[in-house]
DNA sequence: CTGAAAGCGCTTACAG
DNA sequence: CTGAAAGCGCTTACAG
């Protein structure tokens, strides 16, 4: 900079006025300025700038999620990503595999790095370590799931309700063995789903079975190790309700290893691709992950403008899509009209 | 810092020492500072501490995928992040939509804010404009594509072998009608592969037909629409070969759409999720983006440790898995042993 | 081994 | 409208 209010016989501050627009400049300096910062190839110094200027702003944010090559994240990102780029922010982004000291090694790196907001899909465990961060102005939002032991703008699917909804959808096909999959119950969203299930499961007056319940599958793998078992005990299911993208996939690979997909009905938790073209069709309550990164970039720059109000919390709906292997009716079931008779 | 060197009586120089793990410090001053920095809840200035110290590393890099939602970038994303991550180096990620201004307003961006080095999937387009940033020591790798006007560390898949590989197995499955669906001309990755076709169709002797080769496809939908146009035409194809992930999915699609996924042999260079799920099973020639990813965080890191040789290149072998949809033969085909006895 | 002082590249009152 | 000067929070020769 020195060398541009050098090259165009102007001072440091008309350089700095010039580049960010600031104050009255008269127009023959503010070309002499530009043309000199051409002729240099001057890079403006954003890290000296963030240091110096009065409201510390850098004009980047952190965003820390599960797992950036997850496509339900990697949408979450998008979302995040599109609120950012119209504020001309910029994001660093980090997968904290759901560990919560690898959430808190980036949320300080982050912070270290003079970030003016973060956007967290917070880990089972305890978040009040940011308290610190959001005390010196850190803007705060979490997505996915709420924090703990913190208070904070939060947007979320609305898990209870969608679970519930899938649920139903299997017992209105005639199920009363319905086995749940899901993550580590230390997950919100994934003791939220199991609540979903067991709403449903009450509704119909049918008895919770412990024995169907897998909970801690935290991918394809594992689901697909869980399914096989389910189905391979001495009272199997008849329906699957699987908890997440992830653990759908794995159950349809072990359906289709056990040739058992158009027999056993599934209900996944979040859409999955091609699960429109797979026979039969995967019936999914769909999320709508772009939409909840959207949201929670939107509820930062809110609060990176000053909003001061209390915490809000965002519940995205969900969506059934019914497309076959939801609705596939137990092996002996009576005809549904039948059943509605008695 | 200042509140931290008052709190364990000593110099500003010493806090940082400690910080820093730099010089030796007396283990008792040592343990003054670390106390004193818990007790205030003292963050570490990255920003501060980047402009002054005589490397000017900031520990950060930037990262420009085409989309950070796509499966195949956000696998790149993944690749690249595990590397920076043992490094103890943070990544700044952008989605440049395969566009050329975006691209270059997030390398300007990120070198702004002093990234120590850039990865990038270079668009279309002109990548001299870095020359200033590669200069200055900012090390640049590039992935899935080579830089235009600049030379530079890269990374890709072996994009024309892999499709000869694949238009191969339509051939030999008795197909001399093999259209191409591909994404832009402008897009090395676009261009290499249909290269690869062509190698295959000259090596089968099969006159090229120019009304089977659709490019400029840039997602599911456009490829939909032209594999039903293609296969609506006087003269359809009797196989496809979808030079890419998202057009994958438009063809199969398609394909259920007309109910000819049983007639129509299809292959598809990128693998994708449930490929194997779908009936019948999805030919493809698979990348490993993950390890394009590896790769270039690797070469990133390599001359950020200072080596100075000339650029290189890497290329990431691609593999074919053969499910199904690519070994269907074409209707009123001859028999495989009639075929070749002549 | 430790501290006082200079200075990284900027922005911002302040004075003119 | 413009410039000289102070200073953001750090690191680093330099002297002791």
């Amino acid at each position: 900079m020195r060398e541009v209010a050098r090259a165009a016989e102007v001072s440091l501050a008309t350089v700095s006025r010039v580049i960010n627009g600031s104050g009255e400049v008269h127009p023959e300096l503010v070309k002499r300025v530009s043309d000199a910062i051409d002729l240099l190839g001057y890079r403006h110094n954003a890290t000296a700038s963030t240091l110096r200027r009065s409201d510390r702003q850098s004009a980047s944010i952190g965003l820390i999620i599960e797992d950036v090559s997850n496509p339900f994240f990697a949408a979450v990102h998008r979302g995040v990503e599109d609120v950012a780029r119209v504020h001309r922010v910029l994001t660093f982004v980090g997968s904290s595999d759901e560990d919560e000291a690898r959430e808190r090694e980036l949320a300080e790196a982050f912070a270290a790095r003079g970030v003016d907001g973060l956007v967290v899909v917070p880990c089972a465990g305890d978040q009040s370590y940011l308290l610190r961060d959001q005390q010196s102005g850190i803007a705060l939002v979490f997505v996915d799931r709420p924090p703990h032991f913190l208070r904070g703008d939060t947007v979320t699917s609305d898990n209870r309700a969608g679970a519930r909804t899938a649920t139903q959808q299997l017992i209105a096909a005639g199920h009363r063995r319905i086995a749940f999959l899901g993550d580590r119950p230390t997950v919100f969203t994934a003791t939220e789903r199991l609540a979903g299930y067991h709403d449903a499961l009450a509704a119909a007056a049918i008895q919770r079975t412990p024995t169907l319940e897998r909970l801690g599958l935290t991918s394809s793998e594992p689901a697909r190790q869980a399914t096989i078992e389910l189905l391979s005990g001495p009272t199997p299911p008849t329906a699957l309700f699987t908890g997440q993208n992830l653990i759908t996939i794995g159950a349809i690979l072990a359906l289709r290893e056990l040739g058992r997909q158009r027999v056993i009905a599934l209900a996944g938790f979040d859409d999955i691709v091609l699960g429109e073209i797979v026979e039969p069709g995967i019936t999914v309550v769909a999320q709508d992950p772009y939409a909840l990164g959207r949201h929670a970039g939107e509820l930062l720059f809110r609060r990176l403008r000053g909003e001061a109000s209390d915490p809000t919390t965002v519940v995205v709906p969900t969506r059934l899509i019914a497309r076959g292997s939801g609705e596939i009716r137990p092996p002996h079931a009576q005809p549904a009209r039948a059943r509605s008779r008695r």
